[in-house]
DNA sequence: TTCCGCCTTGACAACGTTGTCGAGGCAATT
DNA sequence: AATTGCCTCGACAACGTTGTCAAGGCGGAA
């Protein structure tokens, strides 16, 4: 700035109103430190204007998912990025692969950039390391799970009620003897989406073999095995509420690898892309990653604009989407293979 | 700092050496600064630091890519997180919807947060604008594309060869009748990949009616359209090369939907989740953009490290994955729908 | 005892920018 | 003509940190 100055022969106070776009500069020097600054392809330096700048903010903000390359989380990401970019603000990310100390060292990293929010996916860590944060002013929003040991501006997925809807509709379906396959119940998630599942098999008055309860499948491999082996008993579970996405697939691998991919009734939590070209069809439970991801970042920036109330929980609704593989009713009846959401 | 200095009774600077685990401190300050840090929750601002710190770096770099939540660029994102994240470094990650006018604006945006190097999926719109970046030093990197206006180092996939190869696989499967089904023709690496399709075909001795060689199928929709189209014809393809995800999606969709899915070969280029459970199971180029991306942050890096050589030009190699698809020979025989790679 | 050198420590300038404020010029009003 | 007020412009301090350098203390050698 200092070159751009001395080339437009103008003080830098000048050259600053300029580039910024503040009134009170003559016609004339505007546009001769206009071309100077072209010439000398100036960019201001945004970390020492915050500097300097009365009201702080370095225009970006900070996302701490599982992991960038998750579906699901990407699509958050997105989803922030579109309401930060409207703002000119830019957006970090980081993947903690569930790691709580990964975490803390994120939000670290974040923090000594300065970000002025931070949107993040607990880990089973606890949060309480955010409290500096907090009292520093940082807004905090976490996403698809609670926070424990801080109350936060919170936006979930009614994960209880998504897994309740999921069970329910495979009751109405037939079937009594229906499996829950869940993710690591270290996950506050799955805990919910399996309260949801034995909150509508007690509200329909079925019993649940806890042998169908199967939790900690965190990857197909596993998830793949547990149905191998449920599926080996005499009064095997006609149905499966699969509570996550790599639960689903490993369920239908095996469930194809048995033959019984058309006998039994497969309901899974979260949606996948080319799911409605699974033979059958994949029903699912899908949640609303970019609403998740567009609200959080509207809490940020609503509390960076000054909103001060007490801290809010959002929830955004799950929408049961059938197509065919929750549909197969009890005894394997076969339905049509063909989705309500066939389309090119 | 200045609170931390006060509260041990320190100077500002014996602070900054102790937070900065420089040597020289008697045990017993850097143990009262330690303790009055803690005590006041200080992290120390980075930016201020950088503006001040004699070798200036963010310790920040800037990923552009088409779409933050697009499978292959997300796993570039992932690769890319991980090298930083060994060097205490932060990604910056924006998406361009391929709009060179968003690439710009991307890249002015992170320029002036002085992000130490840049990681650029190209759009059309041609990539001089990063000049005034080349001179001033920063590394830029290009990936999936080759820049145009500029010379730097690139991580590109042979698309030709792989095109290649796929078409080549589907001639040995004794297709005549190959369609290319193409992405929008302003994409460099769809026109790579129709070479390497039109090359395959010419040293085959094979001619290509042009009615075959579809370009600037940009969505599912549209490729669905375009292969409902070629197949009504009467000397209509055998086989499909699909040149993209989406592309090869809305040709499966539309094969089923005609009730050719296991008559008519498709091999996709770029792999995609599940295409080893699909009916039958999708045959694709698989590309690595784990490799791509953990490339490109290491020339990145590397640049950094005072890597002063001319600009590289690196290739990461694809892999033709049988499953099925590509398999059916010609006149619709039907092969195992088993693919080579099913698994849990 | 004096001198030298090393170690610890902090005062101060500087990084690139913006907020404050005052100087100077000009036009309108008294 | 003198005064007032507005507009333009730049000098200067300040933001939070680190590089430089000098001051002071202490131990050991002469």
């Amino acid at each position: 700035m200092r070159d751009v100055a001395a080339l437009a022969g103008v003080g830098i106070k000048t050259v600053s109103r300029v580039v910024n776009g503040e009134p009170g500069v003559s016609p004339a020097l505007t546009e001769r430190v206009a071309t100077a600054a072209a010439q000398l392809d100036f960019q201001p330096d945004m970390s020492a204007g915050n500097l300097r700048r009365s009201v702080r903010r370095s225009r970006s903000l900070g996302l701490i998912l599982a992991s960038v390359d998750n579906p699901f989380c990407s699509a958050i990401h997105r989803a922030v990025e579109d309401v930060a970019e409207k703002r000119g603000v830019a957006v970090l990310t980081a993947s903690t692969d569930e790691q709580p100390e990964r975490e803390r060292a994120l939000v670290a990293a974040f923090t000594s950039r300065r970000v002025d929010g931070l949107i993040v996916s607990p880990t089973s860590g606890g949060q309480a390391h955010l409290v500096p944060e907090l009292r520093a002013g940082t807004p905090v929003v976490t996403v698809d799970r609670p926070p424990t040991g801080i109350d936060v501006d919170t936006v979930l997925v009614d994960n209880a009620a998504g897994a309740a809807g999921a069970t329910a509709h495979l009751l109405g379906g037939g079937h009594r003897r229906i499996a829950y396959l869940g993710d690591l119940s270290t996950i506050a998630t799955a805990r919910y989406r399996r309260e949801g599942y034995q909150r509508a098999m007690a509200e329909a008055g079925v019993p649940v073999d806890e042998r169908w309860v199967v939790d900690d499948l965190h990857d197909a491999e596993v998830a793949y095995a547990a149905v191998h082996r449920l599926l080996r008993e005499d009064d095997a579970p006609t149905a499966l509420f699969t509570s996550q996405n790599l639960v689903t697939i490993g369920a239908i691998r095996a469930l194809r690898s048995l033959g019984l991919h058309h006998d039994v009734a497969v309901v899974g939590f979260d949606d996948f892309l080319l799911a409605d070209l699974m033979e059958p069809a994949v029903t699912v439970v899908a949640q609303d990653p970019t609403a998740i991801g567009r609200t959080a970042a509207e809490r940020v920036f609503a509390r960076l604009d000054g909103d001060d109330q007490e801290a809010q929980h959002l929830t955004v609704p799950t929408r049961l989407v059938q197509r065919g593989s929750g549909e197969i009713r009890v005894g394997g009846g076969r339905t049509s293979s063909r989705g309500r959401d066939e389309r090119p």
